[in-house]
DNA sequence: AAAGCCGCCAACCGCTCCTCG
DNA sequence: GCGAGGAGCGGTTGGCGGCTT
């Protein structure tokens, strides 16, 4: 038994979008509010699905979407949260003002999981990966950010559980940058609701100026107590982040 | 100049979750 | 409690444009 298609493919136009399609579709939106997706198509004048007609106005047509390349504040942010949610792209995307899922998810896509990160990896200040291949280092200097850094997988396998759990940190993990460390760090009194609605815009910063005033974030976790404590209170989050994210 | 290759990104597909009767 | 329908999400695809040979 096959599953029912969620709109009748008889008469629906598919592919690229054209000016007048998103004008009316972008005109009912505005006059009529979002919500009741399966009915747009229709009330708009529109030949369209609608799953398309919502996947295009939240991509394309919403206003206050943020167009052009991805910052490297932005970019470190979502190297950020994807170790901590995974491929939850709308999350993710919830704390990126102005961009949306399908965009990060495609940027992770194309520019951060092809790779491992170095040993060194430090996000505040990403060195630009010297690829051996010289039609790739090419490119890279033709568009900077089409470096591949981050690999899918690693982060996959830190949030298979789903949880924050894999974050906890132990003596084996002495390559976490400093960085990794600092945020851990600084999220270890978090509730997840709290870590949610920070805005980590500003940690970048914030690693530069301890990391360049000598505080050692790596030497802090690598006291016992502090430690053991951060385990301790990184599994109450976990089980807030299994009621949350799950 | 032309053909082939490759990366990017908009859009589609199918699954799960949520809501309502 | 159950099923149907709608909404949301993540994975995948295909077209297009730029780059290389």
């Amino acid at each position: 038994m096959g599953r029912r298609p969620c709109c009748s493919k008889e008469g629906v136009k598919r592919g690229p979008w054209t000016a007048q399609e998103d004008k009316l579709l972008a005109d009912y939106i505005r006059a009529h509010g979002e919500g009741k997706w399966s009915s747009v198509p229709k009330q708009a004048g529109l030949k369209r699905c609608g799953k398309s007609c919502r996947l295009r106005w939240l991509n394309y047509l919403r206003p206050n979407i943020k167009r052009g390349n991805i910052t490297q504040d932005e970019e470190d942010l979502i190297i950020r949260l994807h170790k901590l949610l995974g491929n939850r792209w709308s999350l993710i995307a919830g704390r990126i003002p102005g961009r949306t899922d399908n965009e990060i998810k495609n940027y992770w896509n194309t520019n951060l999981c092809k790779e491992p990160p170095p040993n060194n990896f430090v996000p505040c200040r990403p060195s630009k990966v010297a690829s051996s291949d010289p039609q790739q280092q090419s490119k890279a200097e033709v568009k900077s950010s089409n470096v591949p850094k981050y690999n899918n997988q690693n982060a996959e396998s830190e949030c298979s559980e789903g949880s924050l759990s894999s974050l906890a940190t132990t003596r084996e993990e002495e390559d976490y940058s400093s960085h990794d460390l600092w945020m851990n760090f600084y999220t270890r009194e978090m509730s997840l609701s709290q870590f949610l609605d920070t805005d980590f815009s500003n940690l970048s910063n914030l690693c530069a100026e301890v990391i360049v005033g000598g505080y050692s974030s790596t030497k802090a976790m690598h006291d016992d107590d502090v430690e053991a404590d951060f385990g301790a209170q990184l599994a109450a989050v976990t089980d807030l982040a299994d009621e949350w994210i799950v």
